[in-house]
DNA sequence: TATGAATGAGGTTTCATTCAT
DNA sequence: GATGAATGAAACCTCATTCAT
């Protein structure tokens, strides 16, 4: 009981960091700030993180590994074309971004801005996504379905940029949600036909 | 006439901001290491620059805008077709970076940092070039070269991300220019494959 | 229960700044100076005052509103000639302040120094004193105890005047407090008899 | 000739300065600032005047030596009653510093901000004032036109009060010259029938 | 005489973190 | 666990003054 009452303020942390870390900037926002939102005290913050950069990070972990935990389901879990598959990532990725989107700017802006964080966690986070596809692309090669000079790292890459900008880009404009899913849907559509056989 | 203020000063600064600001992060660089570095007072700085947030915006534009120059002289200067203008650009771009990594770093990483930087001028740069990318396919549109449901905005979009991708990809990893070039080369020729008619 | 802000604290640092407010002026005072003498850290006088201009105005607040009460007692919970009333509110505020030289020289000369308080606080201060005096001297009128043609706020304005004429005098020259009382004592009674019937 | 354009440049250096002491505050208003709206360099300052505080200083004496002056022929030069002479005295020096707030406002306040000048000027200014009036009053007390127990020293302070407090007032309030000279006119009434025989 | 770039000392303020309560 | 006052290091920036031109 006394457990869950914790969970739930970690929680509330972690909600208020990621609000004010997308509209202010990790380096502008204050631990007082993030208290002051949490409605509890600075002191408390240090109770359940031991920095502030070990805020970002754990922000991260918590959502992160969640969303890719999904996207591995459908990677690995259903039975479709390899290429329908990626396309099919890539929708779940943006729409779960679009639902939260300060969780998007966070991913997307301040994760590159604490030194540890952008050293220790980005790479994860692009390397982990980065091998899902590299798998993906190197189970379609063996199946003879996609062009043969194909290099799996490089649609890794690709695709990772390809979220990357249209998020940025709906994060900056502001659109609906609908408009950034069908945006979403054309880009990923170019670019697959580009590899597919 | 007194002395006047020394453009090789003001490159002296710049250079060692860019240095800095790449290594160590846009708010982790104090302006008195700026100066150090660039071997001058602090106050001097401020003879060049109002004001740290200044400081970055002007790394930029110098840069950016020699850099969109040449861009644009491929799009309208020669005579090809547009998706291999297209191709040459992002080469043009790339090649560019790869040979000031410090400055490829402040591109990707730092200019998000400044939120003056980020609301000014980011999106500045990014529709500058998105334009850029966008008259070339409606030119290419026009003369039948492409497919016809491509959406230029969205190509404009999506090649951004990709440079951005590929280049953030070697500063993490550290790879050679010609590896990178490479790269390029190949996730260009998917991409553009995928539009091509 | 943490730590609560304490009062001794607070007080100490009025003290500390209005000593030194007063010996070197506001501008050419600084806060690790007041820091110092008041045997704490910079940071801590943020935590009781939000900047410098603010721990200006609050010293003000704290002194004057309480000196202000007297005079309003004297002005309204006794019985006696309205023009006696009045001599004897002048000889309150200059008793007062020649107990505390240090206070006398921030009222009279640093107030003037900060801006913000220039502007938000001295107006007050003389809008409430010269109010105390005009509803002193419009009961005057009422009993037809003065001249009929006073001007009630202009007698406000030319007692404001004396007091500050009379300390500026006293805080320069330096003479004791027998003989700033005598001074005041005689030149409030030029004036009473100048306005009195 | 060339000593003639010298002095035009440096009243241009003492009219910007103090309109801006006068706007901003001594220690609020830059060096450069001064240069700025005097339309020269800073250093040319440098050549006028040997440092800020100089300038401040200087532009006092300039000033009021010759309001001084003009003081003192009327106290030495006319045929009146003394009280009249007093009161006329008054009535110049109000009325000349209603001509140019910039300079009320500076003599004022911003005398009293620069150390060096509070230290060294104020003092003089008053000393020279209050002697004239000294002066006059006990020509007035040979001649038995006072009351016997007037002190002439005090009656030299009580009217420097009356003056500062009335232009002040107006500094603040900002009403017409007129109304200005009218208080005046009847605040100073009352003092001298106060002490008039 | 005139200039204005250069300086460096010093100013105010912020803030992550600690620790006594 | 929870609090928030206390800290001190460091940040950005200003500015009077100097001096080479």
């Amino acid at each position: 009981m006394a457990r869950r009452k914790s969970v739930k303020k970690r929680n509330k942390i972690i909600e208020s960091a990621a609000k004010l870390f997308a509209q202010n900037g990790y380096f502008c926002t204050s631990m007082s700030e993030i208290a002051n939102r949490a409605e509890m005290s600075v002191g408390s913050l240090y109770v359940y993180f031991k920095s502030k950069d070990d805020l970002l990070i754990e922000i991260f972990k918590n959502y992160f590994d969640e969303l890719m935990g999904n996207v591995e389901k459908i990677f690995t879990e259903t039975e479709q074309h390899p290429l329908d598959k990626l396309f099919d990532g890539l929708n779940l990725v943006v729409n779960t971004l679009s639902n939260d989107k300060d969780m998007a700017k966070v991913f997307l802006v301040e994760l590159r801005q604490s030194n540890k964080a952008l050293e220790s966690i980005a790479p994860e986070i692009r390397d982990k996504y980065e091998n899902l596809i590299k798998n993906l692309i190197d189970e379609a090669k063996e199946k003879d379905l996609v062009k043969k000079n194909i290099d799996p790292e490089l649609i890794g890459l690709s695709t990772f940029g390809l979220i990357e900008s249209i998020l940025f880009d709906w994060i900056n404009k502001g659109y609906t949600k609908e408009k950034l899913l069908m945006k979403l849907e054309r880009a990923a559509n170019y670019f697959i036909q580009g590899i597919r056989k």
